[in-house]
DNA sequence: TTTACGATTAACT
DNA sequence: GTTAATCGTAAAG
């Protein structure tokens, strides 16, 4: 959106029967969004400071979604360096809040489907992804459910911290 | 109504 | 490596 974008290189899968899970245990009023229909964006605010961004899929009323953790930047670079204070453009989109920050995604966008303007999701190349342990939970950490792109120098994970 | 906590990040010792 | 920032949500009173 806004002219800007990029390659999703990391993502997390979480489920109805995942602890670590919003959707674990029912729906309820911040998670409303994942349950409904699928192709959609699911934004929550974590820590009170950061915006984090999910991709909701499954059927309609199941609660299972994908969260984008980190971006290869390619479009609208310069209006992301804006929003994050950063040039580095590794760090630009490397984790939840940061990519939410760089693309300038909000509350806002909670429930807005993916698939119509301002946003654009497109199929990329297949690429090799390769599964680890997810990150940032403090329960069901073991589970492998963290998918990233292979050989990928964007991903948030060893965290490059400034 | 009140209290505790988190799918994080950035700053500091 | 450790800790503060900061607020909506959920669970308890």
């Amino acid at each position: 959106m806004d002219g800007v974008g990029g390659v999703i290189v990391e993502t997390e899968a979480y489920g109805p029967d995942d602890p670590a899970s919003h959707a674990y245990g029912g729906k309820t009023r911040r998670s409303a969004t994942l349950f409904g229909p699928p192709g959609r964006l699911y934004v929550y605010r974590s820590y009170g400071i950061h915006w984090c961004a999910n991709a909701v899929c499954g059927k309609d009323g199941v609660g299972t979604g994908v969260l984008l953790r980190a971006l290869e930047p390619t479009h609208g670079l310069d209006r992301m360096r804006a929003r994050r204070g950063v040039h580095d453009l590794a760090l630009l989109c490397a984790g939840p809040g940061r990519l939410t920050q760089a693309l300038g995604l909000t509350g806002e966008h909670d429930g807005f489907p993916l698939d119509r303007p301002p946003f654009e999701l497109t199929a990329g190349d297949p690429v090799e992804v390769v599964a680890g342990t997810r990150v940032g939970i403090t329960r069901a950490v073991d589970r492998p459910w963290r998918y990233s792109l292979k050989g990928s120098s964007y991903v948030s994970r060893p965290r490059p911290r400034s």
